[in-house]
RNA sequence: GCCCCCAUCGUCUAGUGGCCCAGGACGGGGCCCUCUCAAGGCCCAAACAGCGGUUCGAGUCCGCUUGGGGGCACCA
């Protein structure tokens, strides 16, 4: 690849949870670095401090760990370019606003807020386009200052062009041209001194020599306020990515609260730490997000590794993308086949245990083989490999008769399994299979009803790993007591 | 109300003017395998939103219409 190295940033604010959209985000950004042997940096912009959640920077962080998105620099390790928490950079943000209203490129504006309210209020009753009216910038610069030297509250706003036209290009869609008639006059610093995120994050980008700004759609309607400002500033302008919403499974709006409940119920979510305690695995959720914006034409099977070695920005999309679950679960299974035994066994054990079972390694991994191909999620291990740990499985009486078959004749014939599996020194496949088989066929039952009976009996459930592989692994005494213990249950019917 | 973006199977997408009577994946249907459930193999149905241009030739370029999405805060 010719491509520099790219410096490029994942910049959440910290107001709430990290949710798939910005998974995304962090995922092509940690692509586009890794791809060209650039940086991914880390940076928290929590300017507002109303909405600000606490643990919530502890959640991006866990997030991205997770998912194995390692950034090069961060709040929590350091940098170069630090800090790289916004709040710990209010200097900058203010020498940068001082120097503009010096310049005359932006001005104070002493507008309450109530004030700025009713004028939208009004602007929506007469149909009007919503913006600021631009009172304070035909100030006088000399009465400015005197007001703020009389310490009246006040916010800085950029000085946006009245004509002319504004051309930005995403690389995506290309040039996009905007009337600057249309522009507002949009505030950079805001009364409690702290920049917003147009003044912040132009700012940090420019300090932090980023090169690649990537992030959501919603950020389009004001990219002409950031080049106008870049461009007033006289620094470089970094290369735009936006990339698209993701829609709910509908694909009619965007993913809400509702949608997310609804969910949550259906055993997905939308959050990155729900996800994995769900038990997705970071590899399935990774493949899953990547493809949603970014087009391969075949093999569509990858790891973090084989990504970053075929990531190209060309194949970026810029359609908004429905989310699809069932493709998570396929992408989540399809990985977890990928897995070696060892791994799938470390990683299905804190569900084992979290379920309540008492979980031996050396037979967790003897039941991998068996569940492997099973398992959609890791916590799918909880129903297909709990009872390998039990010393006495409970099954229901309801379920232990055949179909089409009363409790006395299911009795009797696991009565006859008995007789057959406890002349046998070990019971496996290779051992017990064949001869059982023969005697249902000879009696007239289909193996179905016969293996049935036994698995019931022996696993406590209906759907089980295949059942003689399940028998080698609990072993022959154990074996023989759940059949007799079953057999009793069936008598008392 | 104003501004901006998007538009190929139900969904995610490949396609960068002839290689496309449009390819892959998920989901769906069928068959095979099979002790349940899966996994796997094979096969099938399924799309270029519409209308005008440009061109010898358009899914691919342009315009309009329609549909969808986003934005118009001292939030990011």
């Amino acid at each position: 690849m010719t491509e520099k190295p790219a410096r490029v940033r994942f910049a959440p604010s910290p107001t709430g949870r990290m949710h798939l959209g910005s998974a995304r985000t962090a995922l092509y950004d940690y692509l586009l670095a890794r791809r060209t042997g650039g940086k991914f940096i880390l940076r928290i912009e929590d300017t507002d401090r109303k909405r600000f959640v606490p643990g919530a920077e502890q959640e991006l962080i866990d997030g991205l760990r997770w998912l194995g998105l390692e950034y090069d620099e961060g709040p929590d390790i350091g940098g170069p370019f630090g800090p790289y928490r916004q709040t710990e950079r209010r200097e900058s943000y203010q020498k940068w606003a001082a120097e503009l209203v010096e310049r005359g490129l932006a001005y104070p504006c002493f507008c309450a807020a109530d004030k700025l309210e009713k004028n939208r209020q009004e602007q929506l009753k007469q149909k009007l386009s919503l913006r600021y009216d631009g009172t304070c910038r035909r100030l006088d610069p000399d009465e400015a200052r005197r007001r703020i030297a009389a310490g009246e509250k006040h916010v800085i706003r950029f000085k946006m062009p009245y004509d002319g036209q504004t051309t930005a290009s995403d690389i995506m869609r290309g040039p996009i041209t905007w009337d600057n008639a249309g522009l507002d006059d949009t505030v950079l610093l805001k009364s409690d001194g702290l920049p917003t995120y147009h003044l912040a994050a132009m700012a940090d980008d420019y300090e932090m020599g980023i090169t690649h700004v990537i992030r959501g759609s919603e950020w389009l309607p004001s990219l002409p306020v950031h080049v106008n400002l870049i461009r007033a500033l006289g620094w470089p302008e970094p290369v735009w990515m936006h990339l698209s919403v993701f829609l709910k499974p509908s694909g009619k709006g965007k993913m809400s609260k509702r949608e997310g409940a609804e969910a949550l119920k259906d055993g997905h979510s939308i959050f990155v730490t729900d996800l994995q305690k769900l038990g997705y695995t970071p590899e399935g959720v990774l493949n899953w997000i990547v493809l949603m914006g970014w087009g391969v034409a075949e093999d569509d099977v990858m790891t973090l590794h084989e990504m970053t070695q075929r990531f190209t920005i060309d194949h970026l999309t810029a359609s908004p993308a429905a989310i699809n679950f069932a493709k998570l679960d396929h992408f989540n299974g399809t990985h977890i086949r990928l897995l070696t035994a060892e791994d799938l066994a470390g990683r299905v054990k804190p569900f084992l245990t979290e379920a309540g079972f008492r979980v031996d390694d050396a037979l967790l991994l003897k039941t991998i083989p068996l569940i492997r191909e099973r398992l959609a999620t890791l916590d799918d291990a909880v129903p297909f490999a709990g009872f390998f740990f039990l010393e006495n499985v409970n099954p229901l009486p309801a379920e232990l008769p055949a179909a089409g078959l009363s409790p006395a004749q299911s009795a009797e014939i696991i009565r006859q399994a008995l007789k057959i599996l406890s002349a046998l020194t070990e019971i496996n496949h290779a051992a017990a299979e064949p001869p059982l088989r023969q005697w249902a066929e000879a009696r007239g039952l289909t193996v179905n009803q016969t293996f049935g009976i036994l698995r019931v009996a022996v696993t406590g459930q209906k759907v089980s790993p295949p059942l003689f592989e399940s028998m080698a692994i609990i072993g022959r005494e154990t074996v023989l007591k759940r059949i007799e213990r079953a057999i009793e249950l069936l008598e008392k019917m």
